[in-house]
DNA sequence: AACGTTCATGAGAATCATTCTCGCACAGTT
DNA sequence: AACTGTGCGAGAATGATTCTCATGAACGTT
């Protein structure tokens, strides 16, 4: 009680587990969940435990080394990614995904934000489409 | 069998629980969950179950009359909307909610996707602040 | 290198939103 | 009124995420 606040949850301990869910983040190329990552990790035999997975990915999503969004079901995929804002664009059948910068929503939201007078302004973009690939794919069939 | 189907699944039966629901939904300003629904219709003394409150409401989704969103716990929450595609501006505190018309938004995502040969294009974007109301409730304290 | 403090880990329990199950009730029809 | 199909609701089931707490690893100090 009397102790003072540890400051901030700023640098954490380096640990096996920490650098192990690194690693298949960086191996990896769209958006897994949580469930997910921890079976990537199991099957690699880097087990790690289900809560500490979801403990580190929050720890990394506050310190913006991995992005999160939420699919259609709302579970949470997590994806490493540049520090930078950007959105994403995904495909909704295959997962692949693009990063985009430079939108003009940053503006907008913004100013529009600022004519509401809302403050401290955030904002949640992903786009969805069929790529290339995937709607050749299923071309044929129809 | 040989009865032809039943076109869509358009209009389903009114009943008492749907017009209940979409009554506090009517008198709602903001998003609100399934669970707060299914809390405020039983105060109001129209009691309805909490299944039929997720059934109802993923109906009148599908056929646009109701908004979902996705708050920060990954909630689902709804709100009824005009039908026109739009965004909300949202305060992260008191949930109070703006919709957004005419984003620069449609028209980019359009154009990035193009670029990057997907088809079918959707997007899904929200924006949230504090409003000016709760911006001057939390000055004073700090 | 050994020690003690502090923080991260992990197994499983607990939570909580959402969906499913299935018998019952009611609307519209004959 | 009897029939038939559809909506309802209580509670169970599911599944992701969080919490609990005892154990173990990392770090700074001797």
């Amino acid at each position: 009680m009397t102790r003072p606040e540890p400051a901030e949850a700023a640098s954490r301990r380096p640990t096996r587990q920490r650098s192990a869910l690194l690693a298949v983040l960086s191996d990896t190329d769209g958006f897994r969940s949580a469930q997910e990552l921890h079976a990537l990790l199991r099957a690699r035999g880097d087990g790690v435990g289900l809560a500490t997975v979801y403990r580190t990915l929050q720890a990394l999503t506050d310190q913006g080394q991995v992005d999160v969004v939420r699919n259609a079901d709302g579970e949470a995929t997590y994806r490493r990614c540049s520090t930078a804002h950007h959105h994403h664009l995904m495909c909704r059948s295959c997962g692949r995904t693009v990063e985009l910068a430079d939108s003009p929503v940053e503006r907008w939201a913004a100013r529009v934000a600022d004519q509401h007078g809302f403050a401290d302004v955030q904002h949640q973009l992903e786009v969805f489409g069929t790529c290339a690939a995937c709607a050749a794919a299923r071309e044929p069939q129809r």
